[in-house]
DNA sequence: AGCACGCCGACT
DNA sequence: GTCGGCGTGCTC
């Protein structure tokens, strides 16, 4: 790459800054010139903002109006390559520009000065006076040679006071020294051995291993059934990107982030790796933002803003888990992790692996037509077999209004629980009932805020709303009609389950695993911990347990409602469901015996649940391709989601119908427009959100178009106007 | 995003 | 008269 253009004292360069300005303002460059890439601090009406130097200036501004960079930041600039990934993910978002340099520089302080801090090491000769403690604070420097440690640091492993070593530094027998605040990670070792691995997963390691020593851009999709081991054959991906000197990221959704998965790092390569998610503290994000520009960080375990750190030679990303759907999200910009995570190795010159047990359809496709290469692993890690899995055929059981536990699937149960096995069933729906129904006058308790029915916790003794996350207490009467007594919950939540579980299992250990049922992701971490280590029989959980825990003890899952992700008219429901189920069934024996995954369906016939149910996966992939591709829709054809949103309904549907009226940049490519229509929940958090869809074909330059569309119309600052590439779900 | 300007209704 | 509501426009 060539070296960054250099722009001296005085000359115009234009400067992209965080504020909402979708344009890049021209400034002179500050005394002793400048770099491209510099971050910079620029005047800008009456406040200094932060901003970087983007290139050399566009003129056409008044000269006398044009001012001087305030200052060069004390952080490695930003690289040529960033800028353009940048700018390229801005185009294939449909997003200013702004917003994505606020994604890439959310870092606390990144215009101080690099601050400094005191370190302790083994300094010279023996001290005057040798007591216990002074004794302790030498062991441990003698211990950790090569390291260097805080005041604090050193005073709590050594269990003493830090007046202790401060009183050995005044006789210069530990020494005492001045190091940035920001110290670069811990070297990882790639040749610390790791777990033995099977054939199959040293053949996969290999693979992998080949193409990251080719040093330059690829993509693999690495199939691996739950629990086939595909965590140990990416670490030895990570292993020879460290070997080439190269950085690493891994990235997971956002809830497999796990002190687990870190242990699971520091076995493999000796030490911790950086950490960059929502639960980091200022002080670490800074740390890792700066160390990963200076290459003090040699692998990244992130949430999916991970992929816009600095970093400086990336040469694998993992996207773990790839299907996941929290991979799309907004962070400011709307974006997948995935696609972006493609994006940005084929800039650098990287690999990325792309891992699951369930891939989504988009992907599968991609290593169909060869644009991935494919690595499966099928066999279960250790003697572990694939679940055995059945239908129950609910029209066929007899079953009261009130229950959800069919005669079939309680039998079931009560046979692992003879054998002193764990069992699990399967909700996918938090709280107690999912709707409160007067039943005087038909009312149904809504959310006040949002077009949702508010769904009874009763362990939090109150309504909450799933869209907004507002509660209220039950009533006593209905907030319709007056009548007191007569609201009756409606349907099962995981609550409501387990007080039928209590009545057909008593003497049962029952555990319930619902996220809003923990303070703290931690507790609930904790808690899965015991439960898996055999702390309770009977297992009720939510989405949550589908996601990468162990249960060894496991060998029952049973699905409650294996139809409720298949209502709805959403396009990806039957591939939802799919991975939803294949990941739960995939909890059941993991060790040593074999498991059995059984779905309660209304419909087992339909073409998913049959899907689910055989072993054919491949079958599966290729009969929703066919009907996408029928369909002319993702993978087989690009689609762009539009909300509207404000707190005057008028106003909204004012300015969806306007847009739905003026479509000729789209026309002119092709684009088909569907809508105004309202929004599946037509109003969220007092917001109404009306939807537009638009479709074209996969060769179309739908991002162009939508940009001189959406220019057109000048939106309001009361109302929102969302663009989704790509949408996963139509909400 | 901030922040100023400016144009209307409600008050001392 | 003037205080303050927030719509509109500007920032190199």
């Amino acid at each position: 790459m060539q070296a960054p253009s250099f722009f001296e004292q005085g000359t115009l360069v234009s400067v992209l800054t965080t504020q909402p300005l979708d344009r890049l303002l021209d400034y002179k460059a500050p005394e002793g010139g400048c770099f491209a890439g510099a971050f910079v601090e620029v005047p800008l009406g009456p406040r200094l903002v932060f901003g970087v130097v983007w290139g050399p200036g566009a003129g056409g501004y008044d000269p006398s109006k044009i001012r001087a960079v305030n200052k060069v930041l004390d952080v490695a600039p930003m690289r040529e390559e960033m800028r353009l990934f940048l700018t390229k993910a801005a185009d294939y978002t449909v997003s200013p520009m702004t917003s994505m340099l606020r994604l890439a520089t959310r870092a606390p302080g990144l215009g101080d000065p690099p601050s400094m801090q005191k370190i302790y090491r083994l300094g010279e000769g023996a001290p005057d006076r040798m007591t216990p403690a002074r004794q302790k604070v030498l062991a441990v420097l003698e211990e950790f040679g090569g390291l260097s440690f805080t005041l604090g640091e050193l005073a709590e492993m050594a269990g003493v006071s830090t007046s202790v070593v401060k009183g050995l530094v005044k006789q210069g027998v530990v020494a005492e020294q001045d190091t940035p605040r920001d110290r670069p990670y811990p070297q990882l070792d790639p040749e610390m051995s790791g777990k033995d691995l099977t054939e199959a997963q040293a053949k996969a390691a290999g693979q992998l291993s080949a193409k990251i020593r080719n040093g330059d851009f690829g993509a693999t999709l690495l199939r691996g059934v739950t629990g086939s081991g595909k965590t140990e054959v990416y670490l030895e991906a990570v292993a020879e990107c460290l070997r080439a000197g190269r950085q690493a990221l891994v990235l997971l959704p956002e809830i497999a982030l796990s002190a687990e998965f870190l242990n699971r790092v520091q076995a493999r390569f000796g030490a911790v790796p950086a950490e960059w998610h929502s639960g980091v503290t200022m002080t670490e994000r800074r740390r890792c933002w700066r160390m990963v520009g200076q290459g003090g960080a040699q692998l990244v375990v992130g949430a999916r803003s991970a992929l816009f750190l600095p970093f400086r030679d990336l040469g694998l990303i993992v996207v773990d888990e790839e299907h996941d759907s929290s991979y799309k999200q907004e962070d400011g910009v709307l974006y997948n992790a995935r696609d972006m995570a493609v994006l940005r190795a084929s800039m650098c010159g990287a690999q990325v692996v792309l891992a699951s047990a369930t891939p989504s359809l988009e992907s599968w496709a991609n290593a169909e037509t060869g644009k991935y290469d494919r690595v499966d692993l099928t066999a279960r890690y250790g003697p572990a077999v694939m679940p055995d899995m059945r239908a129950i055929d609910m029209r066929v059981q007899d079953l009261p209004s009130n229950r959800w536990i069919s005669p079939a699937l309680e039998g079931l149960v009560r046979g692992r629980l003879a054998a002193g096995e764990q069992a699990m069933l399967f909700l996918n729906r938090r709280g107690y009932a999912p709707v409160t129904l007067c039943r005087a006058c038909g009312h149904q308790i809504a959310c006040d805020d949002c077009d949702a029915r508010m769904v009874e916790h009763r362990f939090l003794k109150r309504l909450m709303c799933h869209q907004c996350g507002a509660t209220k207490p039950m009533p006593q009467a209905c907030p319709s009609c007056g009548v007191e007594g007569k609201l009756a919950p409606v349907g099962p939540g995981v609550e409501r389950l387990a007080e039928e579980v209590a009545e057909l299992f008593p003497d049962t250990r029952v555990a319930v695993l619902s996220s809003d049922l923990y303070g703290s992701a931690r507790a609930l971490k904790e808690h899965i911990l015991t439960i898996a280590d055999g702390g309770a029989d009977l297992i009720i959980g939510t989405q949550l347990v589908a996601k990468g825990h162990n249960f060894p003890k496991l060998t029952l899952v049973g699905v409650i409602d294996a139809d409720l992700g298949l209502q709805g008219s959403d396009l990806r429901a039957a591939e939802r469901t799919f991975q939803l189920m294949r990941q739960v069934a995939g909890r059941a024996g993991r060790a040593d015996k074999p498991g059995l995954a059984v779905l309660q369906s209304f419909q087992p016939e339909h073409p998913v649940i049959r899907a689910i149910l055989g072993a054919d996966d491949e079958a599966f992939w290729r009969a929703e391709a066919a009907e996408r591709l029928a369909a002319g829709v993702p993978p087989y054809g690009r689609m762009a989601g539009i909300v509207v949103s404000g707190p005057d309904v008028q106003a909204v549907f004012d300015l969806a119908g306007e847009m739905a009226r003026r479509t000729a940049p789209l026309q002119k490519i092709g684009a088909q427009v569907f809508g105004p229509a309202p929004a599946p929940i037509a109003r969220i958090r007092g917001q109404h959100r009306v939807r537009l869809l638009i479709k074209a074909a996969k060769s179309a330059p739908i991002q162009t178009a939508l940009r001189q569309w959406a220019g057109q119309f000048r939106v309001p600052p009361s109302l929102r106007l969302q663009i989704d590439i790509d949408p996963q779900s139509f909400y």
